[in-house]
DNA sequence: CTTAGGATCGCCT
DNA sequence: GGCGATCCTAAGC
């Protein structure tokens, strides 16, 4: 395999990052896979948790990019964005789904199933896969044990509406990869 | 296939 | 008190 870092400007736009992740590996204390869904969220935006401004749980958000916002989601999941633009701005990436590639045997120890599909086919469970929680937040993703591997060839990507929100539905920030099993919904078609 | 409910935390009104 | 950027299980069609 090769080893490439891979090289994202986070300073841009979130859903310009959001698309440029498809296909990127991404490894957690070497535990991790391919990146094949991702949303994106801006602060002028009103599904965004940072549409209301800056309060503690989002502060990381806030923070410079590159680096991680972990967030516990319905009290009960963690959630891992990568933030963008600049500091202060509040934009970031959620991690939707990976296509599991390395850790197999700790991600299913983690999650307690076997199904390769059902490792990390939503936000909650990339983080419980990969061990992701409150203790990553606001890490560089440029550091350990955080690793960002550039993707081998482009990707076909897909965009749509972003799922699980009740704002700004209409809003096509949601990004997959074409034909992935892994994906946490398949994207819909038409 | 679809829908419903419970778990449980941070921030909102 | 209410509501999520969720997940799992169960039940109904």
């Amino acid at each position: 395999m090769k080893s490439i870092l891979a090289d994202i400007d986070f300073a841009r736009d979130s859903s310009v990052v959001a698309r440029q992740l498809i296909g990127v590996t991404v490894l957690v204390d070497g535990v991790g896979g391919r990146i094949v869904e991702t949303e994106a969220y801006d602060r002028l935006d009103p599904a965004s948790h940072t549409f209301g401004g800056q309060t503690p749980r989002n502060a990381s958000m806030f923070g410079p990019p590159g680096h991680a916002y972990v967030y516990r989601s319905y009290g009960i999941h963690w959630c891992l964005n990568f933030v963008c633009r600049e500091v202060g701005h509040g934009a970031g990436v959620l991690i939707r789904a990976i296509e599991p590639l390395f850790g197999l045997e700790a991600m299913r120890a983690r999650r307690g199933v076997d199904d390769e599909r059902l490792l990390c086919s939503g936000p909650g469970k990339v983080c419980q896969a990969l061990g992701v929680t409150h203790a990553h937040n606001g890490l560089p993703l440029d550091a350990p044990p955080f690793v960002l591997l550039a993707r081998e060839e482009e990707a076909v990507v897909l965009a749509g509406p972003r799922i699980g929100i009740s704002k700004a539905m209409d809003v096509p920030w949601r990004f997959v990869e074409a034909g992935s099993k892994f994906l946490s919904k398949p994207m819909r078609v038409g």
